[in-house]
DNA sequence: CGGATGCTTGAAGCTGCTCAAGTGAAGTGG
DNA sequence: CCACTTCACTTGAGCAGCTTCAAGCATCCG
């Protein structure tokens, strides 16, 4: 969901707050009223919701230069959480002033659809993966290609999530996800050290990601 | 999706062509440009890609009062294929025409933002049962929920598509569906026949769908 | 230093897959 | 109308991948 510049300083105008949040704390909470979309400008955000049984099923992160809280277009309400996992900066873009621009503009909404539809088609992406080691592989390339827009170095960059969350977004456990992240550094794919990872063969990593041995 | 029927009278008053087509055909492929939304309004359709080895990935399926083409807003042009499973009457909703009435009725512009919200939540539906039998029972129900709105009885209705179709999209093999569907019979909850179900115990069905064993 | 947290590693078990054969309904041709 | 084929589905046996449960490490923080 990384957003063009031009387009963002586009949506900029319509910004009321520019908000600061700590880690830990809340954007928003299930159950919330719809009011706003959310840019993040800085930091990281996890959306999730709790299953029947209470674990937390990860839908997604969100960096810098990526929107949240279309989550709550349709039923008014906001369907999951979205925690702040690194002190965030956070545009809110209210509702209201989207459909009231949107109307004088209508280039404008067709922007906001389509930033809409890539944001939804971004949540596809982990679930496509058939095996565990081609949706870790899916999501190591996908996480790095958007850390690296915030200025991250070209093939090295820090998780900003836990282990956890990230097997939670996989739909693994925290287990499986640790022995794959070990089994693609023994094959030399990656190096790995805590949260900081290196790729270090992007050619057979991609390969992995496509589903092909 | 199933749309409301006022929504829908202010959607058809935009349609140009209401098209019939046959079972076998194709919609729109992959690729192709995006020029409408289509609403079904009798038979349906499925949407689906094909992986890189060539195995079909079922994205959903669309019946009667049900909108698709909501994937190829972003990227303009289709990001999967719409494959006629029973012989279809469908609603054309040229793009243009929502953009632009969109801009005169903006109330209208965020019914549609509202029923693309609706059509993307219903993809994660499925993704989010953690086991097999979880999966299948969501998958009943919400089948069940959304043919009997086109006229089905109370619990009892027929799938229009096939078991290779439904596990596909459910990201199981054709054998453990087959399986899961004889054990749900064996312990009474539905009575199979072909294609042909029956809810016999709805309450026990939603337990299992909310991960309650 | 002690404890907490987050990550890794190991062993055993279960779920769902693969491969393979069997069944039954619907359609085809003689 | 009946054998023959075909197709969709079911069923079975063995296997692989992932999970569960459990313990072991390292890092961070009081």
């Amino acid at each position: 969901m990384a957003i063009e510049p031009s387009e963002l300083e586009r949506i900029q105008s319509m910004v009321r707050h520019v908000q600061s949040l700590p880690s830990g704390d809340h954007l928003f909470r299930i159950g919330d009223q719809f009011t706003a979309i959310y840019a993040v400008r800085a930091g990281c955000i996890k959306s999730y919701s709790l299953d029947a049984v209470g674990h937390e099923l990860v839908h997604g992160f969100h960096v810098r230069n990526e929107l949240l809280g279309f989550d709550a277009v349709y039923p008014d309400r906001h369907r999951c959480n979205a925690l702040i996992l690194e002190t965030c900066s956070v545009c809110v873009i209210p509702y209201r002033d989207i459909a009231r621009l949107g109307a004088e503009f209508h280039s404008l909404q067709s922007q906001v659809m389509r930033l809409m539809s890539r944001e939804f088609s971004r949540h596809l992406i982990c679930a496509e993966g058939a095996g565990a080691t081609q949706r870790t592989a899916i999501f190591l390339l996908d996480i790095q290609s958007r850390l690296r827009q915030q200025g991250a170095a070209k093939d090295e960059f820090r998780l900003p999530m836990s282990r956890e969350d990230v097997s939670n977004y996989l739909g693994i456990t925290a287990e499986t996800l640790s022995r794959l992240m070990t089994k693609l550094q023994k094959i030399g794919l990656i190096d790995v050290d805590r949260r900081n990872i290196r790729v270090a063969d992007c050619i057979r990593l991609e390969r992995i990601a496509q589903g092909i041995r």
